[in-house]
DNA sequence: ATATTGTAAACCGTCAACGGAATGCAACTC
DNA sequence: GAGTTGCATTCCGTTGACGGTTTACAATAT
């Protein structure tokens, strides 16, 4: 066998089904669609050229991801998250990335510090006239999945993508960019790769504990005190 | 609308892919098929008399509870957990049931608390001689479970979801029922129980997090050191 | 004999059509 | 007129077939 080819990546092996689910699922968590909006396969397959074969699959996948509510014979909705979903979400998430930040003190390699790293400056260079509560979204999604990658921990890196896009979507549906945002969140996320490369566990973690926590609570407070913000609810098919 | 009706629970509305995934699962956790096998689609199929449809949709969703390795374009194949692997899971699985337990203390119901107990009476109840690794485990399974349900905190749930399955195919395949494996069962189950019921939620926290590492450590410690009990692995396919 | 290339079979991804369940609306009853 | 029942439409679950990728094997060259 020859290996001197200067070590070409290996090729995207992607089908229909992985272009489908990205897409419907940059959609929903975008706010494009509205929560618990019904999902017709057959108007998703037409609208996307494809047959109701891969999309199907990519509802299973985004029931899996939290989502998507798919009722047997009756379809599928995007979800409605209640605020008491919204705290037990943060309250595990935060009890998840604080394993992730020990994990990844033990495990990250220099190369995971850079993708991290890379995410801050780009959110650094970005145009603030894109900084829309969309694109912040992004950006910290892309961060903290940063460091669940950099924990090499497989069970662990499925428990959030289970929570992954449920927290992407409250996020980008309930931000709102205060002045001092961008400050605030380059500050917060250089210092906690810092405590990453210094390696120490218990710091971390508490870090990590407080940053998950105030993130939340910053959501929150600039938010009204209860649900009122989503009326529509689910109620009677609103096509 | 009349609901002067006994209360009669709503039909199940289950389709053939439900059926194939409780199958498929049932037959991996209790160590039906060797680690590592691949499943043809083709073969699941016309052994079960359904087209491939339902049984593409049950690989993915097995996939999702971990117990399947999709790969595109070449098919799927029961996972292989490495030792790694299996710590990183109870780690985990510790830190998700801790929570799980303070929820518990928090939400659950007396329905719960008896649906709990239910398991625990059937165990003692059911025969010495059907006490094998695989039905203790689904016992284990089924009373932990009930924990969960009893939360009644569905993001924390689905993220059980993604472990159960495969800490359950652990527990069959490498548990060893010592002598007083029974009494040993019964005793911090009920303990765990009371623990509950009284509502007080640092200790339910303290007991469970020892009760999950002991039985992970009693596993463990009955089985060789290393992964020499799975000479397979992936290998070439052993059709 | 070893390594490489060509070839055929097996298998997966996708599609389109069929049958059945669920939903909404109209007709009907009381 | 309020509530119920029957009906038609819509939509989902399932199937079988087709095309492309992968894998295993045989043939060829070195």
């Amino acid at each position: 066998m020859s290996d001197w080819l200067p070590a070409l990546g290996q090729a995207p092996r992607r089908v229909l089904s992985d272009n489908v689910l990205d897409e419907l699922r940059a959609v929903i968590v975008s706010g494009g669609i509205e929560a618990g909006q019904r999902l017709r396969e057959n108007e998703l397959a037409s609208q996307m050229r494809v047959s109701r074969g891969p999309v199907r699959e990519a509802l299973v996948r985004l029931e899996q991801e939290g989502l998507v509510v798919l009722e047997r014979h009756r379809g599928a909705r995007v979800v409605v998250l209640s605020r008491d979903d919204r705290e037990k979400l943060y309250r595990l998430r935060r009890a998840l990335e604080e394993l992730a930040g020990e994990y990844a003190c033990a495990n990250a390699t220099e190369a995971d510090f850079d993708r991290a790293n890379a995410v801050v400056e780009e959110f650094v260079r970005s145009e603030d006239s894109t900084r829309t509560p969309a694109a912040a979204a992004d950006f910290d999604i892309r961060f903290h999945d940063s460091i669940y990658v950099a924990a090499h921990n497989d069970p662990l890196y499925r428990a959030w993508t289970v929570l992954r896009s449920q927290v992407h979507y409250f996020m980008t549906t309930r931000m709102m960019l205060r002045p001092d945002y961008n400050e605030t969140w380059e500050r917060e996320h250089m210092r906690l790769l810092e405590l990453l490369r210094e390696r120490k566990k218990s710091p971390c973690r508490k870090f990590i504990g407080l940053h998950v926590e105030g993130s939340f609570r910053r959501i929150l407070l600039d938010q009204l005190p209860d649900d009122s913000a989503h009326p529509a609810e689910v109620a009677h098919d609103s096509r």
